[in-house]
DNA sequence: CAGACCCTTCGACGGCGGTCGAATCGTCCC
DNA sequence: GGGACGATTCGACCGCCGTCGAAGGGTCTG
């Protein structure tokens, strides 16, 4: 068998409250700043760079110095399996109610990051007006004009890497008034509670024709 | 999401070194009493005994009462699961091989377990040779007897749960003899490393028309 | 260039939990 | 029934690790 895995080494990581909220906040692929993930635990700053310190050095979360901010997300998905299967058996009700996959899978499509539009849905969408270097092409310049979105031929798009494909998607101001203008158009609709995203019936028809989104 | 799950409770079961050795002694499913586990974790008896005390309070694992021995396995194939996905993670390198697939598939389908047959096969033998009571019947007897397996027609096989298979199979000093049997007629063959079991091609012929074992 | 902001490093404090041996209970064997 | 054996409980000891505040580099903004 596979003895020489260091299976409690990665159980000790799982096992402070603090740890396990933050890879519990990263677990939908978001990528988030030390400073968030410090409020989201409920410690102090210090202490959760500390943390941090000892997942990155694990492997098990990916880091990603933008400015003077760092963002931190889960390392590949692999650690998502991880986290997943940890969940399961967590709690003594061990029925992952269906309602729950569906919703998973729903945030695995579609999903915000804190206001621009990930997952699958995202990547397909920055296929649809990026360039290689994700700079905006002149089509995707005059699609989005004719939507209301103001930007120019050639502006670079904020990339955001997203774990669960490993793809790039439109952040940044760009991906916040994209976001916005979706919704607004009554194409995307975003869920209360969740961070997912649904395509409406009208979305699903405007959005290739509009925008020459190939929906996934 | 399901921000409630005690994911850090996981980690912390996780987290000893004596508890992860435990968990990984019984990752394929054996049943192992708890000096067994103590001797394997390299701790005394007595902290073998707390740790799974709390490790059964978790529902981690099971344990079944037998005579003066307790015997530990794990609760069922989440469990199995979950250590696979901590396993993957463990180490660096996070090449799961496709020989460690196909051996792990081996495992799964037939093993032994202590000196008797488990996995899918164990259980098919059971089936052929047991009723429900799982005592021996009266054709069950007299094709052991013809392969020379002394054994009376009614005798209660001791039963060992599978937890793979959710199922039981033959244990004790019965399922011992069987097993050395059938790999003396050269029907079975033990990995001289794990404990999978391999099927012959006699004993593919051999098994269904001697002792009507329909192989899995 | 000064100030605000984000994050990390450092040192000290405090508490939780693993470890063992001895004693006890229950079961099997002669 | 006596003795051996397996397992658990109890009490005491020890060590490790999370926690914070303060101080120090690095970066953007006015």
């Amino acid at each position: 068998m596979d003895g020489d895995a260091d299976i409690a080494a990665v159980g000790a990581l799982l096992a402070e409250p603090a740890r396990a909220s933050v890879l519990l906040a990263l677990a939908d692929g978001r990528s988030l700043a030390a400073s968030m993930l410090a409020a989201e635990a409920g410690v102090a700053a210090s202490t959760a760079s500390h943390h941090l310190a000892r997942l990155v050095d694990a492997g098990l979360v990916r880091v990603e110095s933008r400015g003077r901010h760092r963002y931190f997300s889960l390392a590949g998905p692999q650690v998502g399996e991880l986290i997943e299967a940890v969940a399961r058996v967590a709690p003594p009700k061990p029925v992952t109610s269906l309602r729950e996959g569906t919703r998973a899978h729903a945030v695995r499509y579609a999903r915000s990051c804190y206001d621009h539009l990930a997952g699958r849905l995202g990547i397909a969408v920055a296929d649809a007006l990026c360039d290689d270097d994700f700079a905006i092409t002149a089509a995707g310049a005059r699609r989005l004009h004719a939507i209301g979105v103001d930007v120019r031929t050639g502006d670079h798009a904020r990339a955001c890497r997203d774990w669960t494909e490993q793809r790039d998607h439109i952040a940044g101001p760009l991906g916040t008034e994209l976001l916005s203008a979706l919704v607004q158009h009554g194409w995307l609709r975003r869920d209360a509670r969740t961070r997912a995203v649904r395509v409406t019936e009208a979305g699903a028809a405007e959005l290739p024709r509009r925008l020459h989104v190939e929906l996934p």
